[in-house]
DNA sequence: TCTTTGTCGATTGTAGACAATTTTAGAAGT
DNA sequence: ACTTCTAAAATTGTCTACAATCGACAAAGA
C-alpha cells in the first residue's frame, strides 16, 4: 500500500517556494510581458495590496529583481521597471554573440541526431510563421529557438546568463516589433545556422551563430532608431497580453517620471 | 553665491545606500574572503544581532546574494554559503574562456598606449612576487589584471557578468591555494596575453586569453582533485584574512550540515 | 513675478510581534 | 544499543506598527 504517488505538482510548490518566490515569478512575468513597462513606478503598498500580500516579502522580491537588472531600487524613492538604454542593449548584443558563438562550437561537435531533428523542426514552424507573415509567433519561435540552442550546448552556467541577458533586453523599448520584412533574412540565417551545425564544422557553425546575432543587433538598433523618428510605427499586433489583473496598471496616460538609466 | 561644491561624500553614501546596501557588501566581503566559509549555515537572528540590526533589511540582503549565486537559501531551512562543485566551476572556466577571448579581441583593436603601458606595468609586478614565491600576493595581482582587462575591453554589461562569476568561482573551495611551482608558467602566459595584445592581431590576443584560462581551468582542477587525496596540501601561507569581528563564528567545530550543490 | 521657506501627505526604511515549521532532546518501547 | 514517538526549543515566514524621508504645494519675502 506504498502511498508511492508524486505529490501533487501544487503541494510541491507550497513546499518548495515560499511567498517571496511566487511573487518574484509573477512581478518577473508582468515586467516581461509589459504588463508593467518600463519605467513605471511599482509602489509598495498598491502591488501588496494587489498581491494580497505584506509590504516584507514584496520587498524581498524587489531585490532579487533588482539583481537581476529587471527593476532598479533608489533609496527613498522607490522601485522602478528598468529601461534599458540603446548602449546597454548593444553591449548586450556583443555579449550574446561571443556566447552564442561558444554555443554553435559546441554544437557543432557535440548535437546528436534527434535534436539535430528538432531544432531542425523549429525552423521549419518559423518558416511557416514567416509565410504568413504571423510577427508575433515568429518572435516566440525564435526566442525559443535560440533558448533551445544555449540548452543543448550542454553548459547550465552559460544557459542560465543567457536567459538573464535575453529577460533584461526584452526590457530594451522596441524589441518586439520588428519589421514584418526582415523576417524571411533572419529565418533564412537560422537556416544556415543548422546546417552549419550538422556539418560538424566548429568554426563554421560558431561564425554562423556570431553573425546571425550581430545582423540582428543592427537590425533592431537601425529600427530602434527609425521608429524614434516615426512614432507610428508601433507594435503590428501584440496580441493578448492577456491581462490577469487588468482592473489598474497605475495611471495609464503618464507613467510618471523615471529616474531611469543606471 | 552658487553652492555649487560637490556634497561630501559621507553624505552622498548615506543617501544613496540603505542598511540593505551596507548589510549586502559587508556580507558579500565576508564571504569573499572566507570568514564565512561555503556551506556555513546564516542564522538569520545571530548575524542580525552582530551587525546590530533587524532581520528585515537581513532578508533583503539575503535575497541579492542569493540571486547573484553567493548564498543558497532553501524554505524553512535557512541561508546557507554556497559551495561551487567541481563541475560547476568547470562550467564557468568554459564560460570565462569564451569572454577573454572576446576581452582580448577587442583589446587587441582598440587598447590605447597608456593603457598598454598600465598593464605591462602589472605583469612586471607580478613577475616579481613570482620570484619571491609570494603566492598571495600572486594572486590578488592575477586577479587585478584580468578585471582590468575586462574593463578596459569596454563592454560594461561584460564586465559585470565577467565579475559576477569570479565572485562565484571564489566559493569553488581550494581554489586559492594553486601551487607556488606553476606561477611561473601562468606569469609567462600573461606576458604572452600583453605582447599579443600590443601586436595588435585580434585572432592571436583572443586565443592567447583564451588558451590561458583553459589552462588556469586544468591547473585548478588538477590540484583540487590531487589535493583531495592529498588532504595535508593546505593553504600555503594565507596571511592575514583580518577578522573584523572574530568573536563568533558560529561553531567552529562541526559546520553543521549543508543542502549543498544546487 | 520669482525665489525661498515651511508644512502636509504619501511612501519608503526599519523594527518588533506573532504564526508556522523544523530541529533537537529525551523518554518509552523493542 | 537502536528505533520511534512526543514535546520543547530554535528558527524561519509573514504581518503590523512606527519612524524617517521625500515631493508638492502654499505662504511669505524680495
Amino acid at each position: 500500500m506504498s502511498q508511492e504517488r508524486l505529490a501533487h505538482p501544487t503541494i510541491v510548490l507550497l513546499q518548495t517556494s515560499s511567498l517571496v518566490n511566487v511573487v518574484h515569478a509573477e512581478l518577473e512575468q508582468m515586467i516581461l510581458s509589459g504588463r508593467l513597462a518600463p519605467g513605471e513606478k511599482l509602489t509598495e503598498l498598491t502591488i501588496a495590496a494587489k498581491l494580497g500580500i505584506s509590504r516584507g516579502p514584496l520587498r524581498e522580491a524587489f531585490r532579487m529583481l533588482e539583481e537581476a537588472g529587471l527593476v532598479r531600487i533608489t533609496k527613498n524613492r522607490g522601485v522602478f521597471v528598468r529601461d534599458i538604454p540603446v548602449e546597454e542593449a548593444i553591449e548586450i548584443f556583443d555579449l550574446r554573440a561571443a556566447m552564442d558563438e561558444l554555443v554553435g562550437r559546441k554544437l557543432a561537435e557535440n548535437i546528436r541526431p534527434a535534436q539535430l531533428k528538432e531544432i531542425r523542426g523549429m525552423v521549419d514552424a518559423m518558416e511557416k510563421t514567416v509565410k504568413v507573415r504571423d510577427t508575433y509567433h515568429y518572435h516566440l519561435l525564435n526566442l525559443k529557438f535560440h533558448d533551445r540552442l544555449v540548452e543543448l550546448a550542454g553548459n547550465s552556467k552559460l544557459a542560465a546568463i543567457y536567459r538573464k541577458l535575453i529577460k533584461e533586453l526584452s526590457l530594451f523599448r522596441r524589441l518586439n516589433l520588428e519589421d514584418g520584412w526582415l523576417m524571411p533574412i533572419s529565418a533564412s540565417e537560422h537556416r544556415q545556422i543548422v546546417k552549419a551545425i550538422a556539418s560538424g564544422d566548429a568554426d563554421a557553425a560558431g561564425k554562423a551563430m556570431f553573425e546571425h546575432v550581430m545582423d540582428s543587433k543592427e537590425r533592431t538598433i537601425a529600427h530602434n532608431l527609425r521608429s524614434r523618428l516615426d512614432p507610428h510605427t508601433g507594435p503590428d499586433k501584440q496580441p493578448a497580453n492577456k491581462d490577469l489583473w487588468a482592473p489598474a496598471r497605475s495611471s495609464p496616460g503618464k507613467p510618471a517620471a523615471n529616474p531611469e538609466n543606471s
